[in-house]
Order: C-alpha cells, then structure tokens, then sequence
DNA sequence: TTCGACATAGTGTCCGACAAACGGACAAAG
DNA sequence: CTTTGTCCGTTTGTCGGACACTATGTCGAA
C-alpha cells in the first residue's frame, strides 16, 4: 500500500448548503451579474431556485451581510451594495487588538502613511476637502481654547487629509490605525500641556501646504505631527510596546446611510461632518 | 400626557435577535470573557441561555464566524479564534477590487509600506526569516531560468520581509495591497524580458542588506524595486489609472489549519512554505 | 384628488423534526 | 498492542410549517 502522504490527499471539499448559497451569490456580485444597487430576490425566491430551505438561505445571507456586499434598506429588501469603511474598518481594528499590537507598530505604519497622504492630498485636494479641512482646525482650535482633548478632532484631521488624497488603497489602509492610535493620543494630551498648541500648529502646517499644492511641505510637516506624537509618548513616560486597546466609542460602527443612493455611497463612512455626535 | 420630546427618548433597540445574539458573543470574546482556544456551548445551549430559537442562535453565528472570531474544526463545536490574514485581506482586496481601485493607487500606498518593511525586517528578522527568504530566492531564480513567470513568488516574498518585520500592522495592510498588485506584475513579466533578473538582483540585494541587518540598505533596495515596478509598468505600455482585477488564484482563501493549537496561531496564513499548490 | 383603511408581501422569529456526522467507548481481529 | 468494525449519545445541518409584525400598494370614501 502506498503510503498515505504521498498521495496528494488534502481535505475533501464538503462545503454545506448554506456556504453555497454565500459563494453563489457572492460570485455573482463579484463578476458583475449583481450590481450594486440591484434588489436581490425575496428569501423564498432564493429558497425555491437554490432548491434549499429559506433558513439555508438566510444563514447564508447573514454571510453576505456580514461582509458588506448586501445591506438591508429598512426591514425591506436586500441590495448589493459597496462595502464600506464602516464595514472593513471595525474586523481590522479588532483583529490589531485581538493579537495585541502595540503602539509601536502603529506608529511605525502610521509614520508611512500620514505625510504619503498629506503629500498626495496636496495634489488631489478639492475646495470641499479644503472647506472639511479647515472646519477641523477651527474646531480644534475650538477645543483646545476650552481645554479640551483634541484627539477626536484629530483622528478626523489624519481621515479628511486621506481623504483628500484620493487614494482609496490608502484610506482603507490607514483607517484602522488612525482608529487604534487615537486612544494614545488620548492619553497623552492630558500629560503633556505643549501637546494641544503643538498639534494645532502642525495641522495648519500641513493644511496650509495642501491648500497652496505644496506637496513636499505637506509630507514634511505630517512627517514632522507623527514623529512628534512618538517624542511625546515618550516624554510622558507611556508604554511604546504594550498593547493598544480599542476606542471606547464605537460611534460609527454603523453609520447611518445618509446617502439614500447606495450605489454611489462612496468608501468613506463620514460625509463631511464630525466623526461623532 | 408629557410631551414625547421631553422624556430622553432615543430610537428604541432596533437590533434584530440574531444580531444581539452575535453582539454578545462578540462582546464576550472581545472583553476577554471567551477567549481564543475557548470552546463555545453548543446552539442549543446558547438557544436556551439567550432564550431565542436556535435557529435565530445560527444566524448570528454565521456573522461571528465570517468575522473570523470563532472557527469549526471540522464539523463539530465552535473555537474561539483570532482572526487571521485570511479572513481579513480576501474582504478588504475584494472591497478595493469592487470600488475599482487603480494600480496607481496600490503603487503609492506599496511604495511607502514596502520599504519600511524591509528595513524593519532587517532589524527584526529572525533565522527562520532568512531561510524562507532564501529558499523564496532560490525557487525564484530556478522560476526565472525556466522562463516562467516569477509573479506569484515575488508576491511571497513582499509577504516574508513583511512577516520579517515583525509588525502585525504593517504585515495587515500591505497583505491586500500586495495581493492585488499579483495581477499586475503577472501581466508585466512577459512584455519586459528584463524584469525577472532584475527582481531577482533587488531581493537578493534586499535580502542581504536584511541578512547584514542593515536597514537603509534594504530599504533602498526595496524602494528601488517597487519603483523599478512602475517604471517597467510604464515602460510596457500597461495602464496605471485603470481599475486593477482579483487575482484568479484564490489559493490560500482556506489555507489548511496547519497548526493544532488555535490559540497560538499566528495572524500569518502561510507557515512558511509556498503560498500555492 | 386626497386621505385613510384594508389587503399583501416579505422579513424576523419560533417550533418541532430528522438524517448525517462526530466523539468516544468498546469489542473483535490482526 | 495496534488496528479495525460497531454501537450510541450528542450536536450540527437542513427541513417544513407557522405566526406576528411591518412596509407597500390598492381601493374606496370624503
């Protein structure tokens, strides 16, 4: 008899009914027979044609849903739809946390992926991310006169600038660990009095530079904001390899749609307004 | 009557059952009640202790476990589980796939992730590191004898230096970007008969400079070769601005538990073979 | 024509049921 | 002593049917 290794035996495919009914539909919308926006069949439609029972169907839609790909209008019908930040942003946060990421780590991508944006937004900026732009330094300006923590405020300052820079790729990317750094920061202004004006100054830096098209300036200044974060996490003597944890507000775990258009909801989760209530 | 205004009344629990089923799940595991290795009760338990059917019990378990947070060794109970790379990279390439993201984009965000990871990776490689590295080199230089296309092991390679790095951010938001630039440099490798030894001279530039430990190098080298990518891609004519495609291969979409032990199990997918067939 | 009651369709949830798969125990065979 | 075959209770996957609730649309009354 041979010996069993050297067949080329791995685990016999024995997908259950209700993962089919996720990867059919799934690969429907993948390969375009689905397109964002389109209804998808009733339940017991779906029921009838995959020739499953409607419980089969739902766990598989639970899937589908889960992932971001369909989106429930009301109680109503189901329909394709993009995902969203709000929908990848959350598993890749957690999952960060889950494995216990320290704030190094965050703050090493983090150093990579601000001043690109800033750079990239100096050239992709339009008048209403300008306009978004400016509203936040106003508003932190805001905060910090009242003596308040600004770390909210920024957090939505790093979003609006990738924002800005038109690099979904990129948006995506730094989304969650613009989300786990801003406990940090939360942390560390408190300590650190300079920390506010600091943060203030290098927004308008890097504002000022996107607004005049200035990309180089843009990166350097951004450069200049997260390296600072790191001096002053130091400064004030807090932990650089212990594990972050997640934000206590989720505010924005499931943003409300705004935009009655599904299909042109865009990958970004906030259409211009505060990141929270 | 008191006016409805005034009592503080807020949008009423809207949350469906299976949803806060999974919610409290999440919580639990989230909290630290459950944790990864920890086996859940069975539906039926769970049905009675929520006081919902068990079927409502299944459909908020589909959505725990398209998260990734619980996982079926075979068909039997549920295992509390950290997410891995692939539960998470899949969603987020498809979501960047479906809003039709372009090469240009992937490039900018590659361009700042892969370097920093090479020099990461030289300060924090381990020996294990250098020998997948190296047999990725050597697999890639036979590849290219043979006149076949090195796309798939260069992908693997960005993967090894990233694993190098030992930074779970960065190894998490380069994974799907890399991915999706597969396809690109799939397309590249035959219109340019140049490109296969020139990757294989920067990775094993990379590859000693993260072997020496010397940082700058390997991100120099790095930097070059992802730049080189755009050139070559400009150089054949190929176009930047267009929406990139999922790679057909969805080889590791399941990659086989190798690993018994779910608590340990890395947030990597491969253990450190090939990453296909 | 406008408005509100009614019919309808579709989802959320529940109930009860059964076959198949699994895990473990235990006996028989080598 | 290890391997193989068998049995049994447990748990999952799937099923059919059922009902309440809620959008949605229809139609008659004002």
């Amino acid at each position: 008899m041979a010996n069993a290794d050297e067949l080329g035996l791995s685990k016999v495919n024995v997908a259950s009914a209700y993962e089919q009914v996720f990867r059919e539909l799934e690969g429907r919308i993948l390969d375009g027979r689905l397109r964002a926006g389109d209804q998808l069949p009733t339940e017991m439609d779906l029921a009838e044609r995959f020739e499953v029972n409607r419980s089969t169907v739902r766990e598989g839609i639970r899937r589908l849903e889960s992932e971001g790909l369909v989106q429930r209008l009301g109680r109503r019908r189901l329909v394709v739809t993009l995902p969203r930040h709000s929908d990848l942003t959350p598993r890749t946060s957690r999952a960060l946390v889950m494995h216990q990421v320290t704030f190094r780590e965050l703050w090493h991508v983090a150093l990579a992926m601000e001043p690109l944006a800033a750079r990239l937004a100096a050239f992709h900026a339009t008048p209403k991310d300008l306009e978004a732009l400016s509203a936040n330094l106003e508003a932190t300006a805001q905060v910090i006169d009242r003596g308040e923590s600004p770390a909210a405020l920024d957090t939505e300052f790093q979003s609006l600038v990738a924002e800005a820079a038109r690099n979904r790729a990129l948006s995506l990317s730094r989304e969650p660990i613009g989300l786990l750094l801003r406990p940090a920061l939360e942390a560390l202004i408190p300590l650190l009095p300079q920390a506010g004006p600091r943060l203030l100054e290098a927004h308008r830096e890097v504002y000022d530079a996107i607004r005049v098209g200035d990309g180089e300036r843009a990166f350097e200044w951004m450069y200049k904001h997260v390296i600072d974060f790191q001096r002053g996490y130091e400064l004030a003597q807090l932990p650089l390899d212990e594990p972050v944890s997640m934000p206590d507000a989720e505010c924005d775990a499931r943003a409300p749609q705004r935009d009655p258009d599904v299909v042109s909801a865009s990958l970004q989760v906030h259409g211009g307004g505060r990141t929270c209530g």
